[in-house]
DNA sequence: TGACTTTGATCAAGCGCTTTACCAAATGCC
DNA sequence: GGCATTTGGTAAAGCGCTTGATCAAAGTCA
C-alpha cells in the first residue's frame, strides 16, 4: 500500500490531524518548523493523498466523468483532449467513457460515474439520447444530484447545456456559397434525430428564403455524417444537372463525394463549390482543402468547464442554456458561380 | 446525496451489515425473503453504492488509468475505445487522461491517478517517456504498487508490455513489395527516439538483407510521422529517378506524399507502389486506398487486458512481454514493378 | 501571583462500506 | 426437558482523511 498521513505522523512525532492541516495548507497554530519537517517527510514518502477517504469525508472527488458518443470521430477527440487539459488544469481529473451511441450505455455510464463519486458529468449526448420520452430523461436529470452539462446539444429539458448555433452555422455557410453567385445549391442533410442535424437543414432553409431562392426538395439529400453515406449520395447529386454548389451537414460525407468523383473521373472540385461542417483535420488530405463551419472545440470545452465549476463552487441549481456562435474558415472549395 | 446503506436498512428494518451482505451476494444466513425485501428497496431508491467507500475497506476501486499520448491520433482513438469497452465488460472503469506527448505530464499524472486509487495502470508512453535514465523510470515502476502495464512499446524495464512486433511488419512489408518486382524501396523512418520507430526500420533492412537486396542510403528519409513531414520530403523522393516503391513508417507521412503530388501533378499512385503502418480509417478517402501493416488493436486491448485482470486477480509480481504478430492488408497501392 | 491569552497542538466523531466474530431465539433430538 | 444445533441476524472495528471542539503549557499583564 501507499504511505498514508499516519506514517507521516509516526515520523514527525505529531498527530495525524497536523498532518492534515499541513498538507492541506489550512490555517492553523503550527509553526513554521514543524511545518517543513512534515513537509519534508511527506516529500520524501512521496506521498500521495488517497482520494477515496478524502472524498468520504469531504464529498468532493475532484473526479469529471466526461461522456461521448464515438472517441473515434475526430470532432469528440478533440473535445476530449481539450476538456481533458483544461479539467486538470484546474486539479480535477477526467472518467472517460464512450457510449458507442447507445443511449442505455449512457445510463449505465451514468450510475456508474456517480456510484464512483463524479462531482459532475459532462455528456456529449448520442443521436439516441434524445429518442427518450421527455418526462423520464428529466427525471432522470433531476435525480442526479450532481451538475450534468450536455455538450454539442440543445434540449428543451430543465438541463444546463453548451452548444453551438447551429441555425447561424448553417445560414453563414449558405450564404457565403450566396454571395458566389450560386443559387442552385444542394444541401446535405443528417438524419432527423441526429443532434444537430434539424438545425442546420432550418439555417440553410432560413438563408435560401431571406435570399429569395426557392427550395428546391430535388436538392436536399440525406445522409448519416459517414464517409460511406456520402458516397453513396454523390451519384445522385451528379445527376442534378443544375446543382453548383454543395452545403453537407459535416466533412465527413463530403469526403465521400469527393471520393465517388475521383473514382468515375468526375472533377468535383470544378463542378461543385462545397462547404461543410466540423472543420475535420483530414481536409489536409484533399488536395482542395474545403471551406467549413468551424465549432470552436476549445471555445466550447471552456465554456463547459467554466459552468461546472461555478456551478461546483457556488452551488447555483438553476439551469444555463450557453449558445456559441461558429465561424467559418475560408479555404479553396468555393469557386464564383460564374466562372465555372 | 445519495441514498446509502443505512437508508435501505432502516426502511427495512435491518443492519446495514445485513444489507452489505445482500447486496454484495455474500453467504450469509438470511432468508430468501428478507433479501428480496432489501434488493427491492434498494431498485426503489436506485442505490448505487459508494465507490470511494467500498475503495476505502477493500482497496479495490474498479478504476484503471489509460494514458496515451494524443487522443486526436486515429491509433490511439481506436484503442481507447477499445480500451474502454473491454474495461466496462468486466466491470471495470476508464480512468482517462491525455499525455500530450509529455513525459513531466506522464509521471504526474501516473501519481494524480494513484492518488485517485486506480487499481492499474495502462501506459501508452509518448515518445519521450523512454528519454528518462532507465534505473529512474525503473524506480518509479517499482514504487507503483500498482500494476502498470506498457502498450505500443517495448522496453528493457522489468515491465509489462504489450507490443506489435515492428521488426516483422516492417519485414513482411518490405517483402511484399519485393514479391511485386521491387528493388528500389526507399523508407520513411520515424525519428530515432520515435516509440517503435527503430524496429521498423530494423525490419526494412532486415528484409533487404535476406533479400539481397543494398541499402542506398539514398532511399532513406525521416519524418515526424505527421502529414506535414511527409509533404515535405516528398519533392526528395520524386527526385530520386530509380525509386519504384515507399515503405513508410506510418499512413499519415504517405498521405502527405500524396497531397504533394497532386499539388504538384504528380500521379503518385503510377509512379509508386505504397505500403504504410496504421491501417489509418481515412485511407478510404485516398482514390487508390493504401496497403498498409495493420496493428491489430483490439487484439492488443484484448492482451492487455487480460493481463492487467490477471495480475489483478492473482496478484503475481512478474512481468511479462507479450509480443503480438502484426497482419497486412492489402489493398490497391501495389504495382508489379514490371507494369510500370 | 493569579487571571487571561496565546501557542501548539490533539481528540474524537464521522464519511459509507466490509467483514469477522459474536449472539439470541427457535428448532431438533434423545 | 435439557442440550446441541440451526437460523437469522447484529455489533464493532477499521479503511484514510477532515474538522470543530478541546486542552495543556507557556507567556502576558495588572
Amino acid at each position: 500500500m501507499n504511505y498514508t498521513m499516519k506514517d507521516i505522523a509516526q515520523r514527525a512525532n505529531v498527530s495525524v490531524s497536523s498532518v492534515s492541516l499541513v498538507l492541506n495548507n489550512k490555517p492553523s497554530r503550527i509553526p513554521k518548523e514543524t511545518k517543513n519537517k512534515i513537509r519534508k517527510i511527506a516529500e520524501e514518502l512521496n506521498y500521495r493523498p488517497n482520494s477515496a477517504a478524502v472524498f468520504l469525508s469531504k464529498k468532493i472527488s475532484y473526479n469529471i466523468g466526461l461522456i461521448v458518443p464515438d472517441i473515434t470521430n475526430p470532432f469528440f477527440a478533440f473535445l476530449t483532449k481539450t476538456i481533458d487539459e483544461r479539467l486538470r488544469a484546474s486539479n480535477y481529473s477526467t472518467l472517460f467513457a464512450d457510449s458507442n451511441n447507445s443511449f442505455e450505455r449512457e445510463v449505465q455510464i451514468i450510475n456508474n460515474m456517480i456510484s464512483h463519486g463524479v462531482d459532475g458529468i459532462l455528456l456529449v449526448p448520442s443521436n439516441k439520447f434524445f429518442y427518450q420520452p421527455h418526462n423520464k430523461l428529466q427525471e432522470m436529470i433531476d435525480n442526479l444530484n450532481k451538475p450534468l452539462i450536455l455538450l454539442n446539444a440543445s434540449s428543451d429539458l430543465r438541463v444546463n447545456s453548451v452548444n453551438f448555433d447551429n441555425v447561424l452555422g448553417a445560414i453563414m455557410a449558405t450564404e457565403e456559397l450566396i454571395k458566389y453567385g450560386h443559387k442552385s445549391i444542394a444541401f446535405i442533410k443528417g438524419k432527423d434525430h441526429f443532434v444537430n442535424a434539424p438545425e442546420r437543414y432550418q439555417g440553410y432553409k432560413d438563408a435560401l428564403k431571406k435570399n429569395d431562392i426557392l427550395l428546391n426538395p430535388n436538392y436536399v439529400f440525406e445522409g448519416d455524417y459517414t464517409i460511406q453515406s456520402g458516397y453513396q449520395v454523390a451519384p445522385n447529386i451528379f445527376n442534378q444537372r443544375d446543382i453548383t454548389a454543395i452545403l453537407s451537414s459535416n466533412d465527413l460525407m463530403l469526403f465521400g463525394i469527393i471520393k465517388w468523383a475521383k473514382e468515375h473521373r468526375e472533377n468535383v472540385f470544378k463542378r461543385f463549390s462545397m462547404v461543410g461542417f466540423d472543420n475535420n483535420p483530414y481536409t489536409e488530405i484533399i488536395e482542395v482543402p474545403l471551406t467549413t463551419i468551424d465549432q470552436e472545440i476549445g471555445k466550447m470545452a471552456d465554456k463547459a468547464i467554466d459552468l461546472l465549476l461555478t456551478i461546483l463552487r457556488e452551488k447555483v441549481r438553476d439551469s444555463k442554456q450557453i449558445i456559441i456562435k461558429p465561424r467559418i474558415i475560408r479555404r479553396n472549395s468555393i469557386k464564383s458561380e460564374h466562372s465555372r
